[in-house]
DNA sequence: ACTGGCACTCGCCGTCGGAGAGTGCCAGAG
DNA sequence: CTCTGGCACTCTCCGACGGCGAGTGCCAGT
């Protein structure tokens, strides 16, 4: 028996089912794809793939279908990521291009990538914590409150408002908050966020002991901005895809949409593919998925990131049964044009 | 025949339907609610009812469901808002409290809807065009841009980076911005952002003529953040829930969900009660609603803002067969938490 | 190692019939 | 005039039955 044709079966397997979301039988099989052997070969070697616990039957006399080990091979063996064509290029580039704002990237990519896979698309913003510093400004709102305004190099704005313990509208209050701007500036402007945090800790000290507090309470503010939970922020569109094969996930949209409300959830989805190279595209199949209610699901995902830092992920999340060479190159296509949307 | 027993019928029709998702019939009714009459006497009523259109039976042997107009009188005369007890009021302010930020109110408010009702929850930014002007800053960022920030009275800000056609690094520009900034605040600081929009129209001839380009590009920025298109803004929660009844409108989930992305077609939904009086609670039910894919869903919607103007909307989406009084208090309830927490 | 043939297994689908729920209508009582 | 009990009727739902077809596993033969 050939090792090789039997891979090829497999792969006609796959791609069959994902076309017609029918177990594939082995007559079918042969119609289509022109192995140079006949239908009885082929039950042979569907017979060994599905001892590998690779393929399986539903039911004692329907076709088969990929397991979750199946697809595995099959993304990491037996296809070939599909090119884009100049025109999709261009489409994709196109409708990017007229964003005005880091808002309005994130939401353009989002739906972008939902409308080229026919998947719910999963879009992180730019990680704080793996980004710089652009700017830091103070404004003064009414006369307790300030607003602190963080800016990053990816475009990213996060603002705060806080309250502080003093009134602002004397002549030296004024002279304070631009002098605490100053050094804010100095010490983390072209800084990594952890880093400028660090390095401000020494920062009240500067200032008189009856201005401490102030300075203090604007750190606590930066710090929380920094801090996991609030940090990471996730935007998704085409969840309606979910439904469109009602059949497929027979009743499981449901689980899937909760995880999708969980935001903790998705990111944990990106989390593991951390820091990883800006090339790589991460598929996570069925199982792989540590969330129960995503067992039906895959993922495919990579990251994002202005230069050769990655600052965040983005993705698809569909069926098991999906067409992984295609969502593969829109996931790759669209992370390479927002990572140059972002460079300058 | 008594009118006043029609409709009591019509209301335990509606009650039993949303209890159970079943067709009611006359015999089961008579059991649950007692009128004082039998069940042939609740037949009759039935059947006129149905000749008003109210109800409608699915089968010629099935029990009776409410039609589009049933449910409007129901909400319409047959309904009491449910008061909210005093420990759920506790718990919204609680878990409404905790906000550090607008987008963090935003989202904690769809949240909790969602999840109170148990239904599809939307909440709307607060428009601009119905906001006043808290304080207009420029940013300058490397040497030939210039973030402008918009904070609106009720906390949203919004950002958006212009290039402007000059170098910033000189003392004179410096100086020309922080003029431009103090002129903007003057004028506009206070003032509803379409009065201050015109107001600023005459601004660039207050400066050097080969310095009003550089005006005149910051307030079309301006401009932009107003127009209709870029600055409504809508968030919602729950989708999940549409999944929880799949027999309820059965393969109609995607429609809605589709109509849920089309963030336009939900703004409409709220555009209709426009510049409502804050208490009122507004329902469409059906195919009352434009959209044709909602045809199968009802909107419970209200406004909130701070003060008596209200400045944007909120509101939860579900199928027609939905507990209106619970949904009715919970959005009314909200609604009047948030407009406190946008007060101050 | 591959092929053709054959018996067998099951899920799918349409049919059928009984049970149950609900209805409409009618004649009689208050 | 309103309400009630009764009765015949209509449909849907559900489980049983059976034929069809797709697909399988295995075996004997090349």
């Amino acid at each position: 028996m050939s090792e090789e044709r039997r891979l090829a079966v497999l792969r006609a397997i796959v791609q069959d089912y994902v076309r017609t979301s029918e177990p594939v039988g082995s007559k079918s099989l042969v119609e289509r794809h022109h192995f140079g052997v006949s239908a009885a070969t082929v039950r042979n070697d569907m017979a060994l793939l599905e001892e590998e616990g690779l393929i399986h039957a539903p039911h004692t006399s329907a076709g088969r279908v990929p397991t979750d080990a199946g697809y595995r091979l099959f993304v990491d063996r037996l296809s070939a990521v599909k090119p884009m064509s100049p025109a999709e290029r261009e489409a994709i580039g196109g409708f990017l291009r007229g964003a005005v704002d880091l808002d309005d990237v994130v939401d353009r990519t989002v739906r972008l990538l939902a409308s080229l896979t026919h998947q719910v698309a999963v879009v992180q913003y730019p990680s704080l914590t793996r980004s710089t510093v652009r700017h830091i400004e103070l404004v003064p709102l009414g006369r307790e409150r300030l607003m602190v305004i963080l800016i990053a190099n990816t475009g990213r704005v996060e603002q705060r408002v806080v309250d502080i313990a003093r009134t602002l509208d004397d002549e030296r209050s004024a002279a304070l908050v631009s002098a605490v701007r100053r050094e804010l500036l100095v010490e983390a402007a072209g800084r990594s966020f952890p880093e400028a945090s660090t390095r401000l800790r020494s920062l009240p000290e500067r200032f008189e002991p009856a201005d401490r507090d102030m300075v203090r309470t604007i750190l606590r503010t930066l710090d929380d901005a920094l801090s996991e939970e609030r940090e990471e922020r996730v935007v998704l569109a085409g969840t309606s895809n979910l439904a469109r094969f009602g059949a497929d996930f027979p009743l499981t949209i449901a689980p899937v949409l909760e995880a999708l409300e969980e935001h903790v959830v998705l990111l944990k989805l990106f989390g593991q593919l951390g820091a990883g190279r800006v090339g790589g595209v991460a598929v996570t199949i069925g199982h792989e998925n540590q969330h129960e209610g995503l067992a039906g699901a895959s993922v495919v995902s990579t990251t994002y990131g202005s230069g050769s830092e990655s600052v965040a992920g983005l993705g698809v999340l569909g069926p098991t049964r999906m067409d992984y060479p295609t969502a593969m190159a829109s996931v790759r296509a669209v992370a390479r044009y927002v990572s140059e949307l972002l460079e300058p």
